[in-house]
DNA sequence: TGCTAGTGTGTTATCGCTAACATATTATCT
DNA sequence: AGATAATATGTTAGCGATAACACACTAGCA
């Protein structure tokens, strides 16, 4: 007990015995052990936060904000990554459980096993926020970006530029009723009396396995390629994310046409790299700190608070960013 | 002791209780407490991994990596953040050995006081491999990139080319006792006789707070700025990493310069997008999967063997990507 | 029938810590 | 001096799991 008193600072203890505990403490090379600290104390100063896929900076800076906010009120981070499937989301969250972490930040895609698991958690008075992922539960909090907003407003942008012949690169028409941004396109175009070409749409043939799970260069530059080899070829593109809009920019390139004359481009995210793409990109900026900030706090709130709190949800608006690989259409 | 062994699935239990156990943990949502798991059975099946900054595709490759490797031996990941700084350095190694993983990998950048911290738990028989870092301890296993060499040939490619104004973007000179890649760098043109023009090395100005730990886009942009402004410029450039060439090849061309032919450039670790910048940018790859492969299949072995193994130690190769930033000078 | 082996369940102690309480000692005040 | 408060240390119990052991009970067999 006194030595618990001298390792946490708490209580009394004279100077002469916390010298002699110190002293030990040094030769014996004595930690305490947190495990036991945790299960005695109910808690563990620790969140978690699943991330779907670290290569995209997306995640990126949404965990280094998460880490700084929570870094702020004393509390550690710890990340786990499922590559998109479910066992592996499952298998991030049950780790997490297993450590007790005091609250959760999912930023995974949704999936109905995940969902499940998730919600046994949640039942289970866990602390949990997510960002992005359709989860309803009256004990989330939810905070989003707008993509489909984005998505409509990135297509406007083309749109308002003249263009009619508009391709989407990254998603498959079959994924429609899912990727939000691709809603947002397939709705700007409708309220502009544009028909809707699905040859124009074009992403990852089938799911390569080893590959990251967001939509890459590689996807924007094989989509590009088959967009350009159609008869009467789009005058712009909207790229699902700048990656996909960066590969599709090789593509246009290597065939010898200009951007944004030739082929204008819009890519989603604004990665720091967007500005240093030649040309620079146009593209839709997602508020990523902004998120991830909001999480942490609304996090820290639930755990924080005695009883449950009221249920908050966000969505943030995406920012269009005009560069140089848009341009209205020469007639 | 009957519900332990219901869900731990060992041991005898009838098909009649273990029914009635699984109706009540479902009903009650129970859940077991892994703390007083980990507790009672002195080890958590999990490993950590302290990272510098996952802002790298770098540290994105590495990661990945290792979680599968982990997972494939029944090993749960949990990821922390450094941003290079001895505190959070701390702070890493803090937390993961409060939570009891069963072993520590560290990528990040040596610091004296990291560094004491982590000889303590080394001490205290957490099995620890260490990645690029330099730390030297009977009882670590050490994994690296060959950076210096891997600088080292970078710029005899340049050299060999014809190149002997060549500039080093990335690093300040002062720094030059760390940094493998600048070293390689200077021995490369000490070897060929070319004397060290300092006004050619140049890198950040100050460290800038919220500002990623690594060499970025910005860096490489601002570098490049000041090496044009030179009376005499250089006809080629090492950049530290591929971002920072990626910052350099913007400025170069906002002087509407050519790259190869005014200005070649060569980059390194061959992100994703090195392939995809225009022009295709040569570059020296980093190993970085091997790295991640080695360093969690090293340290598996020191948690699974009884007794103390064998320090183990590898640097990897890099190797030389040709594409097309790189060209014969011209004389 | 009695013995053994296998099956099913319960009890105890322990992992290492700390909240809560108990007690002893010293300092401060009237 | 004696009462009170502050300081210092020790004791107990319990966080929630499980290894180890103990003890039933059942089946199979000679």
């Amino acid at each position: 007990m006194t030595v618990s008193r001298v390792v946490n600072s708490n209580g009394y203890v004279s100077q002469k015995t916390r010298e002699k505990v110190l002293r030990v403490v040094e030769e014996m090379n004595y930690r305490s052990n947190g495990l036991a600290r945790s299960l005695k104390r109910q808690r563990t100063d620790t969140i978690g936060l699943v991330l779907g896929d670290i290569s995209n900076p997306y995640s990126t800076e949404l965990a280094r904000t998460v880490r700084q906010a929570a870094a702020a009120h004393g509390y550690n981070l710890f990340i786990c990554i499922s590559e998109y499937s479910a066992e592996e989301d499952i298998a991030a969250f049950e780790a997490l459980a297993n450590h007790s972490v005091d609250g959760l930040i999912v930023a995974t895609r949704a999936n109905e096993a995940g969902d499940k698991y998730l919600r046994g958690l949640v039942e289970n008075n866990l602390p949990v926020v997510v960002i992005g992922r359709d989860f309803i539960h009256e004990k989330v909090d939810h905070i989003a970006a707008g993509n489909q907003r984005g998505g409509f407003e990135a297509t406007q942008h083309l749109l308002d530029l003249g263009h009619r012949r508009i391709g989407f690169i990254g998603a498959n028409i079959t994924q429609k009723s899912k990727l939000k941004r691709l809603q947002g396109y397939l709705q700007a175009l409708h309220e502009h009396n544009v028909e809707i070409d699905e040859r124009l749409i074009t992403g990852r043939r089938e799911a390569q396995t080893g590959a990251p799970g967001y939509s890459t260069e590689e996807i924007g530059y094989e989509g590009m390629k088959r967009l350009l080899s159609l008869p009467n070829r789009p005058t712009a593109i909207f790229a699902r994310n700048d990656f996909t809009a960066i590969g599709a920019m090789t593509a246009i390139k290597e065939a010898r046409l200009n951007i944004p004359h030739d082929v204008a481009i819009i890519g989603f995210d604004d990665i720091p790299l967007a500005q240093h793409t030649a040309p620079p990109l146009t593209t839709m900026r997602q508020p990523m700190r902004q998120q991830g900030q909001l999480a942490a706090d609304w996090l820290l709130r639930r755990i924080e608070s005695k009883e449950t709190p009221q249920r908050l949800e966000q969505t943030l608006d995406c920012e269009l960013i005009v560069r140089e690989s848009t341009v209205a259409l020469k007639h």
